[in-house]
DNA sequence: AGAATGACGCTGA
DNA sequence: TTCAGCGCCATTC
């Protein structure tokens, strides 16, 4: 992928996760696949790791699929920050990172984002 | 150009 | 249920 297709996939994935309600999850693999890039969950976590804050788009609501927040020295905190804004959006978040990913589950009318 | 590096995910032990 | 091992693929070095 060329840096501008990459910010363009960037811009695609951060217009989904827009779309997650509060109190709501998706996974890294979901929005990959909803976004029609089955394989490239990898993807989505690079494009939220170039978000620059503030910003308006709800990062906080993208865990991985064993429904954990993924933690990383690399994040610099931010994933301490993501538990602590889930913990406020009435999610139930362990002191490890664990929460009930089944339950919070955002499913999306499949009409919903068609123009991502 | 080639290797290393992840905010990932699935499978098998 | 955990966890190592792989496959994955754009980004970095």
């Amino acid at each position: 992928m060329t840096t501008t297709a990459s910010r363009a996939f960037d811009q695609r994935v951060y217009a989904l996760v827009r779309l997650i309600p509060p109190g709501q999850l998706l996974t890294y693999g979901q929005v990959a696949e909803l976004l029609g890039c089955w394989g490239r969950a990898r993807q989505v976590g690079w494009a939220l790791r170039r978000l620059t804050f503030p910003t308006d788009v709800p990062w906080q609501r993208v865990v991985n699929a064993a429904g954990r927040i993924s933690f990383s020295p690399s994040r610099e905190g931010s994933d301490w920050i993501q538990r602590q804004l889930l913990l406020e959006e009435g999610i139930p978040v362990s002191e490890d990172g664990r929460l009930p990913l089944r339950r919070y589950l955002w499913t999306p009318a499949p009409d919903a984002f068609v123009e991502l």
